[in-house]
DNA sequence: TATTGTTATACTCTATAACTATA
DNA sequence: TATAGTTATAGAGTATAACAATA
């Protein structure tokens, strides 16, 4: 038996996390619509925009690491991207072993295309928010993130002793 | 041509939205890594959850809507929570167009199983901010939140107009 | 007519593991 | 030995559309 006590306090956090993190996924899809709307996901709007703004040329691997997917996965992203001819894989000069990014007209267009809307999102929820507000914020979100960090250190050290 | 400022904007906001983006993923990712070491997924320990700690009996509809996911994927999770003997399918006495999901022994067992970590992961959440803070963080999403829909109102408006 | 649940189908994102070719 | 990229594979989660049974 669970003590009422812990299911009553587990009950309410449940319910107010989970309010919390479909609040987000809210905002995070109401902002894929508009990338969908034009016909590609976050994923590979997020990868033509770090290839638009970059001033350095990028590569599958990079693009991987800013966008938190793997290797492997960034290739299926890429693949996608090609057979749309919004980029293209173009051979490194130096390092045989890379490949970089490169936007054809069509994935410029696009990207002209979308920063628009975009950016008036940017913009409103900007508008929304102090300076001190956004640092506010994030520190929870530090804060939440480094409390389940130490909590996850504890059970695996647990878990190893027994 | 894309302006500059607009790029800029644009550039900054969205490595800071992401970052927002991502240190959530983390927390809820550490999080779901408890569910999965005892073999269930996110989806799948709130409705086991839910059906542990409702006074009243719940049916697929009711979970899908506290959840947030349709009807036929709920089925999915259903099918998977069945087949794993956690728990059954009872017909509804009075409706007999309602189904009324049913704990088993074995997933009582194991909510009992996962409860205490998860219990503890909460505390140490709820430590780490006040009651204030939680109040202050919760407004910043809502406001993002609010913003987001304005925009979207305003473009779906656009896009009706021509 | 509206609701509940299901089926069939298909798509996207994701990861792991094994591999090639470089460095 | 380590890194970049790919392939093959598989799994989870999701949605849409159409349907049957029931209210």
């Amino acid at each position: 038996m669970i003590p009422e006590e812990m299911i009553k306090g587990t009950s309410e956090f449940t319910e107010t996390f989970l309010k919390f993190i479909f609040l987000l996924h809210d905002i995070s899809n109401e902002n894929d619509k508009r990338y969908y709307s034009y016909g590609v996901s976050r994923e590979k709007f997020h990868t033509l925009f770090f290839l638009y703004t970059s001033s350095e040329p990028l590569g599958p691997s990079e693009i991987a690491n800013k966008i938190n997917v793997t290797r492997a996965s960034m290739t299926g992203h890429v693949d996608s991207l090609e057979k749309e001819h919004l980029l293209e894989r173009v051979n490194h000069p130096q390092d045989r072993r890379k490949v970089i990014l490169k936007l054809t007209k069509n994935g410029k267009n696009l990207v002209e295309k979308i920063m628009p809307p975009h950016y008036e999102w940017v913009c409103k929820v900007n508008e929304a928010f102090t300076q001190e507000e956004r640092e506010y914020f994030t520190s929870y979100l530090l804060k939440m993130r480094y409390a389940t960090a130490e909590l996850t250190q504890i059970i695996e050290k647990d878990l190893n002793a027994g």
